[in-house]
DNA sequence: GTCAAGGGCATTGTTGACAATCCCAGGATG
DNA sequence: CATCCTGGGATTGTCAACAATGCCCTTGAC
């Protein structure tokens, strides 16, 4: 669980070592991790750590993702009954739960959860797909410039999603998952 | 080099035979589909081929490669020279001397060269490496519905797109790439 | 001193054997 | 008749040895 630099090498067989495997899996997790954009290879010349740079963020990764949750709410709106409801309003207590005691992962995991429940309720594969893809590396960003996240108000927001879900209005689900996704944005 | 179908399996061992190789490349190769939205595949269970829908392609992949293109170009033209316009010069030549042969491959071959010569000139890894995952699906819908590629029409788009970088507007580049890129709408 | 050729070393790519897992059929059981 | 267990076959996951490749540093010529 080591912390790496940008442009760090990863070398198969020291990290197979490390985890105790053989350098199938991880080869394997590499090409994961590439597929995440976190690091990148290049042929016989081995794989190195690519951090993301805030421009990259703000001006594609956040738009795309944009782009993906709200054809995928949309989608999943459709086929939703209050069984959904219940299970994102689980996530949502969790999440509740976890700012009260300030549990960051808890926070996150509970976050990601809830976005991928809708996702796969869309039945929208290359858009799960590619927002599989891009998450990891906003995650990151707002992990590595340290963007101090508010639990309450992540669990707030999350709350306020699920009720325009519970609504049924493409409108106001459209407009609480722009205040969401966008209104991050750091100082500049 | 076979033509499959939505839906069917991929078996390694069968394919490495097949190929006249080991599972490993095979299974990297499956990876690499997989990161391109043809192929899903599920733990012990295996790979499928994965259709793509009209709908995800023109409300989900065609906009996110616009969201891409439009910022990777404006990036690229602070640091593009007359040898870059050169080298996309050359491309844009062979996509008309594919037009009058009719030669489809060539004419997609060098298209493709085309948009990733700019990807690499913009220097921004992460909107590539999207890019590269999002455009084989677009290219398997066109290729798949048979949106009778006009290659007259590619070629001249493409000198276009040339031109308002040689020009330096960034608003003609906006428009262009958004005539190029989303233009091809079918009919309902 | 500069530059090109070559050889050694570190690392990735490939291979075939073995282990783990899943699916499905078939039978026992209530 | 429905249901649960069990075993076998097919397939993916893992492993360790071997092959191929790229990098770097030495060596030598000019």
């Amino acid at each position: 669980m080591g912390h790496y630099e940008d442009g760090e090498r990863l070398v198969e067989d020291r990290i197979a070592r490390e985890l105790d495997t053989s350098r199938g899996p991880v080869r394997e997790a590499l090409r994961q991790l590439e597929h995440e954009g976190l690091v990148v290879s290049y042929p016989y010349r081995g794989a190195v750590v690519l951090g993301v740079s805030e421009e990259e963020v703000q001006q594609v990764l956040i738009p795309v993702r944009l782009t993906l949750e709200k054809f995928s709410y949309l989608k999943a709106l459709e086929r939703m009954d209050d069984g959904d409801f219940a299970e994102l309003a689980k996530e949502v207590w969790t999440m509740q739960e976890a700012a009260s005691v300030n549990d960051l992962i808890r926070s996150v995991e509970a976050d990601i959860r809830f976005h991928e429940y809708i996702l796969s309720r869309s039945g929208q594969p290359h858009t799960a797909q590619v927002w599989r893809s891009i998450q990891p590396r906003i995650r990151a960003y707002f992990f590595r410039y340290g963007k101090e996240a508010d639990l309450n108000r992540i669990a707030f927001e999350h709350g306020e999603l699920l009720q325009t879900l519970q609504s049924g209005e493409p409108t106001s689900i459209i407009g609480a998952l722009e205040r969401h996704i966008t209104i991050r944005t750091p100082a500049p």
